[in-house]
DNA sequence: CTCTCTGCAAAGCATTTGCACATTG
DNA sequence: CAATGTGCAAATGCTTTGCAGAGAG
């Protein structure tokens, strides 16, 4: 496992400033996954009170220009940060709202050859798939149906 | 092809009524393809003026209950309309924002696959390509590049 | 005639932004 | 010390909602 330091070394190398809001924010982004910025308000505000949601916001912004963090944005709700570790794609739950990391390795190329055939150059692909998670599919089997 | 009648059976048939509102809303989402609300509206209002923003998103909301309409939200702006018609997935442009509906009948097998190893039941699936469509790439060739 | 739908306007969230002060390099 | 970043609060953009009157079945 790796420490902090190699998410902040990405910023180091930018031309942004480390300070210890952004080093607080790439901490909170690498213990969870798919947060939204209130989420990483609190988990921030744990370690460094005083921290505002514009500075987080601001802060993802600069990260995710500089390739450290993807966006998500799932139906309805607020946005979805997490660090840009491996290329993952995602489950998302209809029931309960839980979001699961999987690898797709099928996805991209898969992507490009359909891009291709329209011109398009692809370059990145996201895929979201949706349904129900292991949990609530017992809870209907057992009890609804 | 096929005109309107295809569309307002389906809300006919449900315990909905069918409004002029309602019907308009349908025929501008069998014209354009991935319209925001905004959008929308002006289409309705061109052949219903006096119409609300408020109407337009109730009904999507609808319509969307139903099953006659998707909705897409991708990076940053507004939600993205369509009717259902054909499963699709989507080519984005990241430089002009345009957007391509594509078939990519491999998209849901291997979803249902990859979800299956999580114990995920897949029910649907959405893949967004994004990338730089035919326009884009060309001009960077030509021009900045 | 009853129940549902609509327009209007205000409210609700998520996100962005201007500004004066604090901090980094 | 100069340039950049931060907190605060107000502003913005998209979407939702309460209500009284209009329209559908």
């Amino acid at each position: 496992m790796q420490d902090s330091k190699g998410v902040d070394a990405g910023l180091l190398q930018s031309r942004y400033r480390l300070t210890k809001q952004r080093a607080a924010i790439l901490r909170a982004l690498e213990d969870g996954r798919h947060l939204n910025a209130e989420t990483i308000l609190d988990r921030v505000r744990a370690q460094l009170p005083g921290v505002s949601l514009g500075t987080i916001y601001r802060t993802l912004d600069i990260l995710r220009s500089i390739g450290l963090v993807q966006i998500f944005s799932f139906a309805g709700g607020a946005a979805r940060y997490e660090a840009a570790l491996e290329k993952h794609h995602h489950l998302v739950c209809t029931q309960c709202g839980e979001v699961t990391n999987v690898h797709v390795n099928e996805a991209l190329p898969l992507s490009q050859h359909v891009a291709h055939e329209h011109g398009f150059d692809a370059v990145d692909c996201a895929l979201v798939v949706t349904g129900r998670c292991p949990r609530c599919a017992n809870a209907a089997n057992g009890a609804t149906r």
